[in-house]
RNA sequence: GGUCCUGUGGCCGAGUGGCUAGGCAGAGCUCUGCAAAAGCUUGUACAGCGGUUCGAAUCCGCUCGGGACCUCCA
């Protein structure tokens, strides 16, 4: 659909550019995955339900997508007094279990929380255990190209040097002299710095120690690989030396994604990526979350309310419609009070696409049904902005609502390019779905012949009838409403 | 210490040099047997101090908060 001016913010010049794929209709898109070491957390729905969206305005825009999402099950290191020792394989001793089985176990975890969360499948989900050779060609064209070397069965890259004709810091904004003088005084002892010929450097292959599980051989002896090089290695394999899109959080700015660059460039001569993309981060309470403060939540304890800083259990699409709610860029702050505040305002939209479906049209039509649609993709035409986007949604809402409740009308057509629009906004794009519908046409069927009952105490005059019926089934989970054109029920 | 980002009404959270964000909560009204839901009305915010400007919450500077990253840490 050319029609559309998407834009975007492109981390590489910090402002929002026109979106262009390489191949026209086409766009390939590499977001960065979860370490799958333990539990799905809060930070991880994040970036994927941010791009999970982009990746549905994509394909509805008529893109052809391909999505690819690495799983890391090898190489990172533990930065403790373990130093060394493979984060996956020190979880495996302490739970008595292979590495492997620990991958497994957390990866189908993860997919759990996806589905949950209503994100998409990806196209390809490619692990980096299952792309050690792919690396292990990639960092032999680096050193082929002079930009690493060999040290003691390690492989780093050669920062110094590669920076001397690229620019090296460009899309974190860092610049070389002050990571080489490490002006901080409060810099950490760096495992491995000694094989290094300059600090900057970071590694590309790892020797592994004898006590190390996650090995592999390789021509610098038996290792592991380093960090960055799977990203590259995958994304260049699914996607091609040149791609459209790479997302991740903001934390992988630096070094991960500036080393990403640089391998790339080292091995292939291209830059990578056409336009990166970052999503902010989540604190809690105003605080930064993480492990030292013990404000990380799971994902799971969301949906169940099992931790002791939730007030109660918030739905996987209460949490997502709450990251829509901010813009991507934005730091989005989680307190109970704005879960609380999500998830009736979900509500109210949902209850508002229900009513849709039994609107009826009028004669003529008080709103301008199109500048809405039009203002919709304009939003998300402007750098992905689901908050401005979930306004006029709501705006919608209203109009639904008030159409029903018989202040305003709306034509035929307009219904139609209304239902047309909000559905496919709210379920398609933004991926939202009803998550306390009805239970099957048995169900709705006992419930008719309920409220029939009650309906006709209620013409009898006969109120504790009818309130003894509303509130027994309120009582087992049935909410229901008198309206004018009958009465409604919905599952709390 | 360095680089970058950020500070909006009771809460969350958009945005723009002058004109309405939106959601939640609150208040009043309407509808209703009562509820619930919904509709209408209502709030006059932009950290502080200077500066630029006809005009700034929006641009610049400083101050004070908050955050991310600073080499293997989502």
């Amino acid at each position: 659909m050319l029609t559309h001016q998407l834009h975007i913010t492109n981390s590489l010049s910090r402002k929002k550019e026109k979106f262009e794929s390489i191949v026209p209709g086409r766009v390939g898109m590499y977001v960065c995955g979860p370490t799958v070491y333990g539990h799905p957390h809060l930070g991880h729905a994040r970036p994927y339900i941010t791009f999970d969206v982009f990746y549905r305005y994509l394909t509805h825009l008529g893109y052809k997508v391909r999505y690819v999402r690495n799983i890391t099950d090898v190489g990172h290191l533990e930065n403790d007094a373990d130093s060394g020792e493979d984060k996956i394989a020190k979880k495996a001793r302490l739970e008595q279990l292979e590495p492997m089985e620990i991958v497994e176990l957390y990866t189908q975890k993860f997919h759990e929380a996806m589905h949950l969360l209503n994100n998409l499948p990806v196209n390809i989900e490619p692990r980096a255990s299952g792309h050690i050779i792919e690396q292990i060609e990639m960092i032999k064209s680096i050193i082929a190209n002079g930009w690493a070397y060999e040290s003691k069965g390690s492989v780093y890259f050669d920062v110094v040097n590669y920076s001397k004709t690229h620019d090296y810091g460009k899309l974190s904004g860092r610049v070389i002299d002050e990571l080489i003088a490490g002006a901080g005084n409060e810099r950490r002892e760096l495992e491995g710095q000694a094989e290094k010929r300059n600090p900057a450097d970071f590694a590309l292959w790892k020797k592994a120690a004898p006590e190390h599980i996650m090995r592999w051989p390789s021509p610098w002896g038996d290792g592991f690989p380093g960090w960055h090089i799977e990203c590259s290695a995958m994304s260049t394999k699914y996607l091609g030396e040149t791609f459209d899109i790479h997302g991740g959080g903001m934390d992988l700015l630096f070094p991960h994604h500036e080393s990403e660059v640089a391998q790339s460039k080292g091995a292939c001569g291209k830059a990578p990526v056409r336009y990166w993309m970052h999503n902010n981060m989540i604190t809690i309470n105003g605080q930064k979350m993480g492990k030292s403060l013990g404000n990380f939540i799971n994902l799971e304890e969301f949906f169940t309310g099992s931790h002791k800083l939730l007030e109660q259990a918030y739905s996987p699409m209460t949490i997502r419609f709450f990251i829509l709610q901010a813009h991507y860029r934005s730091p989005v702050d989680f307190s109970n009070e704005g879960l609380k505040a999500a998830e009736k305002g979900l509500s109210r939209l949902m209850n508002a696409a229900q009513t849709l479906r039994r609107l009826t049209s009028g004669a003529s039509s008080t709103s301008d049904i199109p500048s809405l649609q039009k203002a919709c993709y304009e939003a998300m035409d402007d750098d992905l902005n689901t908050a401005i986007t979930l306004s006029h949604l709501f705006e919608c809402a209203r109009i639904i609502n008030s159409v029903h409740a018989g202040t305003e009308t709306i034509t035929a057509a307009d219904l139609e390019l209304l239902k047309n629009f909000f559905t496919e906004f709210v379920f398609s794009i933004l991926g939202l779905k009803e998550e306390s519908v009805g239970g099957g046409s048995d169900i709705d069927a006992l419930l008719q012949m309920i409220l029939k009952v009650r309906t006709d105490a209620k013409a009898n005059k006969d109120f504790s009838t009818s309130d003894k019926i509303r509130d027994e089934l309120a009582a087992i989970g049935f909410k229901i409403k008198d309206e004018k054109s009958g009465t409604s029920w919905t599952r709390e």
